[in-house]
DNA sequence: CCTAAACTGTTTATGTCGTCAGCAGTAGGC
DNA sequence: GCCTACTGCTGACGACATAAACAGTTTAGG
């Protein structure tokens, strides 16, 4: 157990915040103030530190109050920076996004692929990285950052050579994504603290209703759960792949 | 905005909470006493009644108070039933998993593509009725109920006639249910209230950006975003089974 | 039958959280 | 030099999960 990731939003509000705060917000779309005091902080030095406390002690941990006792200033301090926490967790998202992948120069058409797998690799190491952004982002509506918005060109300009049009384009990165994350999530439940004491209690519990899973029991001794040497990224993403080439192949 | 979901743990044990409580929960398995009063409540119906909050409110409505209040009960006597908050919710997803899948006559080798867009389209059926799952399963190291096992059973059973081992089968399941919880996010962003908000928004931010994104500002000229009848979830699917019957093709 | 143990639900309390309101100090523009 | 926009702070509030102690209820065992 320990450490589980969440994000709430309380109180009531949070209806009336307005959408194109955390828009400017994320697109560094703000004047900033000439008057008054020189601000010891910025939205982007905030996100940082919480994204790393969030590296360091999980999601739970990013409090309002130790996210600024980190600063050496009050929790109330950082609301001059930031409308709320829901907006600094999506800050946090956007700071962790880093410039976006580095793509191979795409050149002719065969290689595409490559640049898919590039571009899916560079997404996973990410969300390796930070395990919390599988819950950070699992909220409803998220807003969009530029970097954000960067990996999706990305993965889009990828997969322009396959001759898909816009909207296929777009799902295949959807399935690129739900992938990544998905793989992660496992990742994450395997390196978790106690994992070895649920595998055996999991075991334990499956051996007493082998009859009720007969196709999982079968998968198990097939196999299933066994490390193989085969990423289950690159499993899933060869699978994708081909699964474009069907529909390529299958138009022309 | 509004009603954004999550869970949190608090506090700070919960490393000392046991495994095995919320197993032998999940699986039936504890001894009723016979002593004592009778109880009003069992697990089963406190996680009825939370899933069904969850569904009319959200996630964050769901509180030990608010879900005790509809039986007219204190808060404090769920824990009677439950060890805490975090086993509620992991006994609400159970609760809202069914009986598992209804599946097709198997038969010969050629249905298994009907079965497991079967197996599929009612996981995903099931992520759509419960949006909040997706914050629910979000977590890390969840506990595996009868009902979870279900169907992964199902899904690997559908899987065997494909001839793939047992290990390739378990990865073509999680790229399933990566697929599904893809599509079930994008759904519920885009049911969300103030979407269309949103999207002008975006879109407006994006025609300002427009040279830093060519990829997507071509692709949304191409279609992308665009309903065009086709089912992400259909889509994503054939994909996923050609990739499969490629490796199946290229063995034999 | 009667008592003690097991079990029920309740009240009270603690600590953490996000966030509102109001304050005192600061520094640039007039 | 003063006004004003800004800074960060303190204090307060309500919601939450949950620990602890208690009072009432049922049944097993003598």
């Amino acid at each position: 157990m320990v450490e589980r990731d969440g994000v709430r939003s309380k109180g009531q509000q949070d209806e009336t915040r307005d959408p194109r705060a955390v828009l400017a917000l994320l697109w560094g779309e703000q004047e900033q103030p000439t008057r008054g005091p020189k601000p010891k902080l910025t939205p982007r030095r905030i996100a940082a530190a919480a994204a790393e406390l969030a590296d360091r002690e999980g999601l739970d941990a990013v409090s309002m109050s130790k996210v600024a006792g980190g600063f050496g200033v009050s929790a109330m301090a950082l609301y001059r920076y930031v409308p709320g926490k829901t907006e600094l967790v999506e800050l946090m998202v956007e700071e962790v996004m880093g410039e976006g992948p580095e793509m191979p120069e795409s050149g002719e058409d065969g290689r595409w692929r490559e640049a898919v797998r590039a571009w899916t690799r560079q997404c996973a190491d990410v969300y390796a990285a930070h395990p919390w952004l599988l819950t950070a982002t699992a909220l409803r509506r998220r807003a969009l950052g530029p970097r954000q918005l960067r990996w999706l060109d990305a993965a889009l300009a990828a997969l322009e050579p396959t001759g898909l049009d816009g909207a296929q384009r777009h799902r295949v990165f959807l399935l690129l994504i739900g992938l990544v994350r998905n793989v992660a999530q496992q990742q994450a439940d395997h390196e978790e603290e106690q994992s070895a004491e649920w595998d055996r209690l999991a075991a334990d519990l499956l051996a007493r209703h082998a009859e009720r899973f007969p196709a999982l029991t079968k998968a198990i001794a097939d196999g299933a759960f066994q490390p193989d040497g085969i990423d289950p990224l690159e499993f899933g993403l060869d699978r994708i792949l081909d699964g474009v080439e069907a529909v390529i192949g299958g138009r022309e």
